[in-house]
DNA sequence: TTGTAATAGTTGTTTTTGTAACTAACAAGC
DNA sequence: GCTTGTTAGTTACAAAAACAACTATTACAA
């Protein structure tokens, strides 16, 4: 048993997931529903919406996300008509991705839900509060350097 | 691409997701590396270590876990000896959870570490906003209530 | 009682992920 | 030119997670 001050729910690796988990929820839910997609899929959808034509490799590094699960992503995506993969002519190992029509239909309507989902579980924050809190996980996001013993 | 001032770095569960998972790597490592555990051992150990003994369910209750999953740890746990089982006899269909020595001496270990590996992750902040974070994540992991469109 | 529902936990099957090995295209040195 | 190394992306196989169906036991109500 607990024999000093520490405390599972004060772990920081633990509180990060499970406010992670609880709060991708139920908007995961609504991709889920409305377009049959994963999170993956989510993800690399709204990284076209946001900053459009971009590389599988362009959004594995933003994202922090592995090449094979964005290659499948891009597979899911593009067979559901929401992408579409355009091969580099300079490079042809490259393919520039883009949403189609339906693609950016589906995100600007995901768009819309994500800021009011945003909206809704900061609600009860103030705007320094939000914008402190945000900056705080930014800072955690970055992966630290190894050392750590 | 983006046509207001919403930003994907500032979806807050992306950002959760993004710096739960860059905050976990390290010590998953370590677990792993350890003690051959996954995140649902550690979890379990966790949970036993700091709370004493305890039933699945109870487990599943506290740290939001599937049964299924805690089912698998605990069977995980058992077979490498760090966890005993003991039916309930009152009521038989009840297991009681508890740590053997070589449990207990795992996670003392990796308690000392989380403690540590906490403090370097939270090192820059003032005592003040590490509450104030803390605080924010716990709101956060509470389940929202049904009712977001 | 006895039949129905609820609870604790397990097992089986399907999805999804992780890891490593692979193909194709380019780059750079010799 | 070739050979070696690197990068973009895919594919195959193994590990893990999700989901549903199951057993065993208890509760409870007719």
């Amino acid at each position: 048993m607990s024999d000093d001050n520490f405390d599972l729910a004060q772990f920081l690796p633990y509180l990060l997931n499970q406010a992670a988990e609880a709060s991708s929820l139920e908007f995961q839910q609504i991709y889920k529903d409305r377009y049959g997609m994963l999170r993956t899929e989510w993800r690399v959808l709204f990284h076209l919406g946001l900053y459009g034509r971009m590389t599988a490799s362009e959004i594995g590094a933003r994202a922090n996300m592995h090449k094979t699960k964005i290659s499948r992503a891009v597979q899911k995506l593009t067979e559901r008509r929401f992408v579409t993969r355009a091969r580099d002519d300079a490079d042809r190992r490259v393919e520039h991705l883009a949403l189609t029509a339906q693609g950016q239909a589906a995100y600007d309507d995901l768009h819309q839900v994500a800021r009011r989902y945003d909206g809704d579980l900061t609600a009860d924050l103030s705007s320094t509060e939000r914008a402190a809190l945000k900056k705080m996980l930014l800072k955690l996001s970055v992966k630290r350097p190894a050392g750590f013993t």
